[in-house]
RNA sequence: GGCCCCUUCGUCUAGCCUGGUUAGGACAUCAGAUUUUCGAUCUGAGAACACGGGUUCAAAUCCCGUAGGGGUCACCA
């Protein structure tokens, strides 16, 4: 069931960074305009001369690009529409429904006495009391409006259909109820979405860490993953798939089965997911995405081969879960000064490792010679020859490359030695074995 | 404190509207499989209807109350 007539907008306030509240909320917007064939505007409500900036501006297009959004239209400003609003008070104050008050601000004036009552879409009916509110500022003393009251002004003019937003507005609701009816507009459907809370289920806040798309950006996410789990944070499509594309998602929305309760933002839950999406991205597009970590992490991409890079992000794929993972897992591609853990040096390096293993700096030197002797560095060849020495000294696979592990990468945790050992290029490889041997094994070189 | 909203595994949720399910899925956890390590993957396990009253043959589902949580009470948005 799609209505082309709906219209919904994101109405961020310029005076800090993209919350990834804000984001959701967005989404959700963008989503069901997008389901419905409707239009979807920005609106920044940049009535606090104080706080508004236009570096915050920025920003929030600058994100907004970088999560995939779209939207319709040019982007309205409050600050550009001063005089719309005027309009509106001077008729408000002939009506009796607005009045001066000490300093040049200007109130409006409850009058209604019946309770407002709305019907949310995701809650249902919701009434407040008037009398239990007062009059409130509709325009400061600086000339700009007031949230509660250009919030109004503006979704009538823009012909705002649905009125989707963070449950934190909903006591502002009767106000703004009061503004329409003083006015003479029609309401439109308000949607209020449960709250996203951290971890801790207090108020998602800066003690939380991330609480930025920014920030999220910077740690490695991607923001299909992000949005996918967004989306779920409140909304359920009603299956159980949970890997949902954007067109999954654009297909599947509808403010009904948006939730009615807060939900706790799980970082961990958020790590799986984005592992899912790097692990299914197409290696050529989380190579571009990796570039930016590689480059924090001191390294030019530019001076890496292509081929190369390509094949390594292709073995790492399933093993980190944020971009900024990588360049930390594959550091001893990048850097000949490796850092040696040292508890795996004690257990495949050393001397006082297991019985069986005292040879392991023979081996490994016989592992050098082996390798020195394959003409084509490839993985066949070299696991073919580390296949056949472990035959030559009869022992386990083990036994063999966890040590050459260590002595190429440092650590007992890498990828399959085989694949290492092939991008790591036959010189490193070498050079690295025998600097082990020299330093751990108390093994002279053999030449 | 007043007003408003909310309450299903540790977390995100399905189920609720149109009472009858072994209350399902996902993340996490644990166990097993696989494996050259880790990861990934596969299989399995434990894990929830906040509490108390009703209504009913039957309540997670409908009604009332209690407790708990959240939001909001600005010349901020």
């Amino acid at each position: 069931m799609t209505n082309s007539s709906v219209r919904v907008r994101f109405a961020p306030s310029p005076t800090g960074h993209l919350h990834i509240g804000g984001v959701r909320t967005a989404l959700y917007n963008w989503l069901f305009a997008r389901n419905n064939g409707g239009k979807f505007f920005l609106r920044i409500e940049d009535t606090d001369r104080v706080r508004s900036t236009q570096e915050s501006t920025d920003v929030i297009f600058e994100n907004m690009e970088w999560l995939g959004f779209d939207w319709d239209e040019e982007p309205r400003y409050q600050s550009n529409r001063l005089g719309i609003y005027d309009k509106y008070i001077d008729k408000l104050m002939k009506d009796g429904l607005a009045f001066e008050v000490e300093g040049g601000a200007v109130s409006f004036k409850v009058k209604e006495k019946a309770p407002l009552v709305f019907d949310d879409a995701v809650h249902g009916k919701i009434s407040f009391d008037p009398t239990l509110i007062d009059d409130f500022i509709i325009r400061k003393a600086d000339g700009f409006p007031t949230y509660n009251f250009a919030c109004v002004i503006d979704d009538v003019e823009m012909g705002i259909t649905h009125v989707i937003r963070g449950d934190d507005h909903t006591s502002n609701t009767p106000r703004q109820q009061m503004v329409y009816n003083g006015i003479g507009a029609k309401l439109p459907v308000f949607a209020h979405i449960p709250m996203i809370l951290g971890e801790d289920g207090t108020r998602l806040s800066k003690r939380h860490g991330a609480t930025s798309v920014a920030d999220y950006r910077n740690r490695g996410y991607l923001p299909e993953a992000l949005l996918n789990f967004l989306a779920l944070l409140g909304w359920s499509p009603g299956h159980d798939e949970e890997l949902l594309s954007i067109k999954d998602m654009i297909e599947k929305f509808s403010l009904d089965r948006v939730n009615k309760t807060s939900a706790r933002f799980d970082n961990t839950k958020l790590d799986w997911m984005n592992g899912q999406y790097i692990m299914d991205a197409k290696v050529d597009s989380i190579t571009e995405s990796l570039k930016p970590f590689i480059e924090d992490a001191g390294i030019d991409h530019k001076l890496l081969d292509k081929d190369w890079l390509h094949k390594l992000v292709e073995l790492y794929q399933d093993r980190f879960k944020t971009l900024k993972e990588f360049p930390l897992k594959t550091a001893f591609f990048f850097n000949d000064d490796i850092q040696f853990n040292e508890k795996a040096v004690k257990k495949f390096l050393q001397k006082d490792a297991p019985p069986g293993t005292e040879q392991i700096g023979v081996i490994l030197e016989d592992v050098c010679s082996e390798l020195s002797g394959i003409a084509d560095f490839s993985v066949d060849a070299i696991e073919a020859s580390l296949r056949a020495l472990i035959k030559k000294y009869n022992i386990g696979f083990g036994k063999l490359a966890q040590p050459v592990r260590v002595a190429v990468s440092g650590d007992s945790v890498s990828a399959s030695i085989f694949e290492t050992l092939e991008l790591l290029g036959k010189e490193k490889s070498i050079t690295r074995i025998r600097h082990a041997v020299k330093t751990f094994c108390g093994q002279r070189e053999t030449n």
